[in-house]
DNA sequence: AACTCGGGGCA
DNA sequence: TGCCCAGAGTT
């Protein structure tokens, strides 16, 4: 059945890397190099926590970005238990950089919540993981799939492109293809060796079937694959320019310090620190 | 359903 | 300069 067989030949795949013993395998392990995603740091020393932080500062941000600041993230706070102590402010600090502050204050939101409901441990079922702030449901699929190697889809931007080509169905922000990408992604999610599927797919998604330049011809699926070697759909998207807004704002400084103020305001910047505002109506 | 996110990388 | 990125929350 050929459900089936999308993540037969994942596996497979995978398996034959894990050997090395071919041809093919050494074609791929190449392009993992190329494109540095062997021994992402989220991958060594799998638990839900490390995957939890990880898959928060992926979302909507490239792998290469996430690298530095989770490695940081995690050098000051290795553990659930280590996390539960810091503040706000001290997660913020943290995050300066990386953007979507949101998630940061999310992360904090989130800690309270398993310090207060789920006893400190970290939930593991689904519809304790979801109810966490900052964690939707790709997240939250990606934390059981991934730390709990329990069947779960995830979609993110890989597997909305894979899959998209794979089934020959339109890949755009409209909510009718989100919901149809979620149905084939969970049709797609096998029962056993979740883990190795998540991860193949995402690795096949970055590195194969990458948006630009798909690489058919060494992709292990291009046999069933409904755009296999057929030229990229061109995405016409009429993109809508924002106006412009100006914000005013007066610095106060010394030689030594500048005057901030920690903004409350939750249309954006929230709990983030910014000179005085001015004449903003 | 559309919009936004003190963003950043890459061609 | 425009598109894309291991999405989610808000309006």
């Amino acid at each position: 059945m050929k459900m089936m067989r999308f993540y037969q030949e994942l596996i497979s795949t995978n398996n034959k890397l894990a050997h090395k013993d071919s041809e093919f395998s050494l074609g791929i392990s190449n392009w993992y190099k190329k494109n540095g995603r062997e021994n992402l740091p989220w991958r060594e020393d799998v638990s839900p926590y490390r995957i939890w932080i990880s898959e928060v500062m992926l979302q909507q941000t490239q792998v290469k970005t996430v690298i530095p600041f989770f490695n940081s993230f995690i050098s000051h706070y290795p553990n659930l238990n280590k996390l539960s102590y810091a503040s706000e402010e001290n997660i913020l600090a943290l995050w300066t950089g990386l953007g979507f502050y949101r998630r940061a204050r999310n992360i904090y939101k989130a800690k309270e919540v398993i310090k207060a409901n789920f006893n400190n441990e970290f939930p593991t079922k689904f519809n304790e993981i979801i109810s966490l702030p900052g964690v939707g449901d790709s997240t939250a699929g990606a934390i059981m799939s991934i730390a709990y190697k329990e069947s779960y889809p995830i979609l993110d931007a890989n597997v909305k492109r894979v899959i998209s080509r794979y089934e020959g169905v339109v890949n755009d922000s409209s909510s009718s293809s989100i919901k149809e990408l979620w149905t084939l992604s969970r049709k797609h999610t096998p029962l056993k060796s979740i883990f190795e599927y998540t991860q193949g797919i995402m690795d096949i998604g970055a590195t194969i079937c990458n948006t630009k330049t798909p690489e058919c011809k060494i992709c292990p699926v291009h046999r069933s694959c409904v755009s296999a070697f057929s030229t990229i759909e061109k995405k016409v998207i009429s993109k809508k320019i924002n106006p412009i807004k100006y914000i005013h704002f007066e610095l106060a400084y010394t030689d030594k310090k500048v005057l901030l103020f920690k903004r409350h305001k939750k249309t954006f910047w929230e709990s983030l620190w910014i000179p005085y505002e001015t004449d903003n109506s």
